[in-house]
DNA sequence: GCCATGGCTAGTA
DNA sequence: GCCATGGCTAGTA
């Protein structure tokens, strides 16, 4: 992973690689919002990627910092994280995002436009 | 060939 | 619940 520093400022250079841009753009996620996978795809021009986006998810070596807990499903369900899902929601709660039962979030009031 | 997705359809109640 | 999709990596040769 060559790229920190602009992974971490949310800037896309053109040396990186679909999973370091991904990383980036989560970067840019500000607390107490949220964006879908496919959010993420779509900012990077391949609509069908959402799922490619759950794998950069997966290996983000610098979490929390760059927040991959704040991507979560594109009907706002909580799909996956590492540390597992208890612990993806208790931190989108501390940061005040707003939730309509256990695993949903409610969309419509916190998504992130990119 | 795997997967932290997503959208659409069959088929139950 | 099925399957198309897309990028990546483990693991074979």
């Amino acid at each position: 992973m060559i790229h920190e520093k602009a992974i971490r400022e949310g800037k896309l250079t053109k040396g990186m690689n679909f999973t370091e841009k991904s990383l980036a753009i989560c970067a840019r996620i500000p607390k107490g919002k949220v964006v879908t996978y496919g959010d993420i795809a779509c900012k990077l021009g391949s609509d069908g990627a959402s799922r490619a986006v759950g794998n950069a998810m997966n290996g983000n070596p610098f979490s929390p910092d760059v927040p991959c807990h704040r991507v979560v499903g594109s009907t706002g369900k909580l799909t996956g994280f590492a540390r597992g899902l208890d612990k993806k929601r208790a931190m989108l709660k501390k940061e005040g995002v707003p939730f309509k039962n256990d695993d949903q979030v409610d969309m419509a009031a916190c998504r992130h436009k990119l």
